[in-house]
DNA sequence: TTCGCCTGTGAAAAGGCTGTGACCCGTCCC
DNA sequence: GGGACGGGTCACAGCCTTTTCACAGGCGAA
């Protein structure tokens, strides 16, 4: 099954809104013809990538389509729309959910958005409010993630590179394959900030992170093994035990020096402020 | 002009989900005194910490009530309702905004959402339907920015910053744990309240205490020595007998110093930065 | 002041989390 | 078909954190 998606007249250059830089990935779930046709003509005009799916699918073919929404009709759903929408919404943290459809109660409504669903829509409905909720919806979901196109990041010998999906140091690329680069360029985004692993593991792998998942760590290990590879004079990604990793360039220098001090545990007035330096203070 | 807002009976301990830990603070900006009747009746149940505006308020005003979101009526804004909404929008991009007005065109509609508001709804409108759709709109919003959102917080010399889940002397690590970062964590944002170690241990392990447990005490230990051993000047958590304990910057004065050791640098004493636990705080 | 409970403290045991290497599986290319 | 490669799972060892326990010291009431 080919997931390839419709790709609007993208209008070139200029065309698209100010502010979505990237055009949204949206899905249709819905069988209703004559209100999928007009729908798409006019997502087709702003050049967004959309689908339309006329009846459920699994949720793993919804997380490789990368979505940014999808819009889903209840009536398409069947008799397990309810618990069909709240593996979505529960399993796809990062996706904009709108349910699009016939009449309904209050309490139905209700229901829909305490599963998370993120807003309600009655048909008909005018497809340019359609749009414009959807908009919303991502405007809403991808603030503070919208980082996005700024020239490469460096840190300490590291050289993040985004439009090559690839790191360097000191000219030469770490060969990163593509789930290492993205938590590289997700934990090197956030620097200084700790990432707690089902944060990470959603906006890597986009979808939710099963409990006992150790996907995270093991990636994390392999990047640790790279990077010390290539610059082995530095740490950069910081376990904090029970909560994640944190990103931070930092010298590995004092490593085994231990200057006639005695061999106690506990750190007393010595230099334990090694570990958050003053990257802390700068920003 | 009190900023203060009405808390709601909040719901017996068996009640706060894992999430919501904190409830969402919201302003209504309506004139029509029945249908806030009703929806506040509704707020207070909930728990909710929401204020009732009938006219539109300076955008400072908003800002200093910290909230999560803000309904309002198109209709109170007057002529210059739509700019209101813009500056309201993008000047607070954290704050959720839903218009909750009467009769209006799919035009108005779609230029309301795309002058940046989260979501509009029709009256008349059950109110339980309008809450739903203002947790659907803070629930997308705090993803993401609930740790980064709030800044740091300082009191005495210590700085304690959410989104790194570590608190911090003169820009050093106290290398707290998790559970100590969380019992500091939900003191200081207490600040000045005693917490019963019942209270405590519900906030911080998530679930009753046993009986005769003393986790809490060892936890408050733990934490005396490590903020002792940087900020030997000061005192953070004080013991209330038979009751629990309560947090507040406080200097040390009084105590035979350490050998020269100053006083203190020009630190502003325990100033709490955020106004408004003080306001919740029954003190 | 004495007594009974409450809190502070140190250390050891228990439990859970992370680092790590090996292995399996599906895909792509030769 | 075979091999290389990327991605993911598993089990184990080691370490860190949390919990438990016993005892000492403090506080308040009679």
């Amino acid at each position: 099954m080919s997931l390839a998606m419709h790709a609007g007249a993208r209008g070139g250059p200029g065309a698209p809104g100010p502010e979505q830089a990237s055009p949204v990935r949206l899905a249709l779930i819905d069988s209703d013809s004559g209100f999928v046709h007009v729908v798409t003509r006019r997502l087709q005009s702003r050049g967004w990538h959309h689908r339309v799916l006329a009846s459920p699918v699994p949720l793993d073919a919804l997380i490789s389509m990368r979505l940014n929404a999808v819009v889903v009709d209840l009536a398409v759903l069947g008799p397990d729309g309810w618990s069909y929408l709240e593996r979505l919404c529960s399993s796809l943290p990062g996706l904009g959910v709108l349910v699009c459809t016939g009449q309904s109660t209050v309490a139905q409504r209700v229901r829909g958005l305490r599963l998370g669903a993120d807003d309600w829509i009655t048909k008909p409905c005018h497809p340019e409010e359609l749009i414009a909720r959807v908009e919303a919806v991502t405007r809403r979901r991808r603030r503070g993630e919208a980082r996005t196109e700024t020239g490469p990041l460096v840190a300490g010998e590291l050289e993040i590179r985004a439009d090559q999906f690839q790191a360097f140091v000191a000219g030469s690329s770490l060969d990163l394959t593509r789930r290492e680069f993205e938590l590289l360029h997700l934990l090197s985004t956030t620097e200084g900030q700790v990432l707690e692993r089902e944060r990470i593991y959603e906006r890597v792998w986009g979808y939710a992170m099963a409990h006992g998942d150790r996907s995270v760590d093991v990636f994390v290990r392999k990047l640790r093994q790279k990077l010390e590879r290539r610059s082995p004079g530095w740490r950069y990604i910081h376990t904090h035990f029970g909560i994640g990793y944190r990103f931070a360039a930092q010298p590995a220098d004092g490593e085994s020096q231990a200057p006639g001090a005695e061999p106690e545990h506990e750190e007393e007035g010595g230099a334990p402020a090694a570990d958050f330096p003053s990257e802390l203070a700068a920003r």
